[in-house]
DNA sequence: AAGGGCGATATCGTTCTTAATCATTGACGT
DNA sequence: ACGTCAATGATTAAGAACGATATCGCCCTT
């Protein structure tokens, strides 16, 4: 599924076109992303929760060299999903 | 944030009232958990991805009784941030 | 319709997540 | 605003993910 598809869905599920469908989802993605952006927590009960975390690893690997390779400390998203997607059969 | 601060966002960003804007956003979320319900993969360039895996780990831990707890085989979604959200400061 | 970038993949050692449970915090429907 | 029930945190040990890089695949903009 990407993002076209996801217009898709809403457009079935709406009374609004494909072009605006898809300015509606990208909105709510775009919102999603800014807050992340902003390390901001998101919590939606029964979907999933997105976190933003520290990295605490210091290093790497090189697949050809094989010799270590420093990693600049940083964030992470931790995401968890909801009870409905948590036991998917 | 929370879904209603979503809906809020998109209000802002749209000529929809904050009901309007609750039901999109519903709309989206519903559509991504269904699509994640059917082991569908998904992805958003520029946002993020979303995998269905097997799982593979065959126990856990109790804390309590400390010993270990057999796990029954199922799926984990795997997330993966986009470019954007991949590095964030 | 098609090319340009972004995402996926493989690799290896260290770090981190996962699973069950109970109490507590808090999301969200009424 | 209140009540209900989901989400979080903590714990242990094993197994899986993470991270950099180049290449291939394919999403998405023009």
């Amino acid at each position: 599924m990407i993002k076209n598809d996801i217009a898709l869905e809403i457009e079935k599920k709406s009374e609004f076109n494909r072009a605006k469908s898809l300015l509606i989802v990208e909105a709510v993605l775009s919102t999603l992303k800014e807050a992340l952006t902003n390390e901001e927590k998101i919590e939606i009960r029964g979907f999933s929760s997105f976190k933003v975390v520290r990295k605490k690893t210091g290093f790497g690997r090189d697949i050809r060299r094989k010799k270590q390779i420093k990693i600049k400390k940083g964030k992470r998203i931790k995401f968890r999903p909801g009870q409905d997607l948590k036991n998917i059969k």
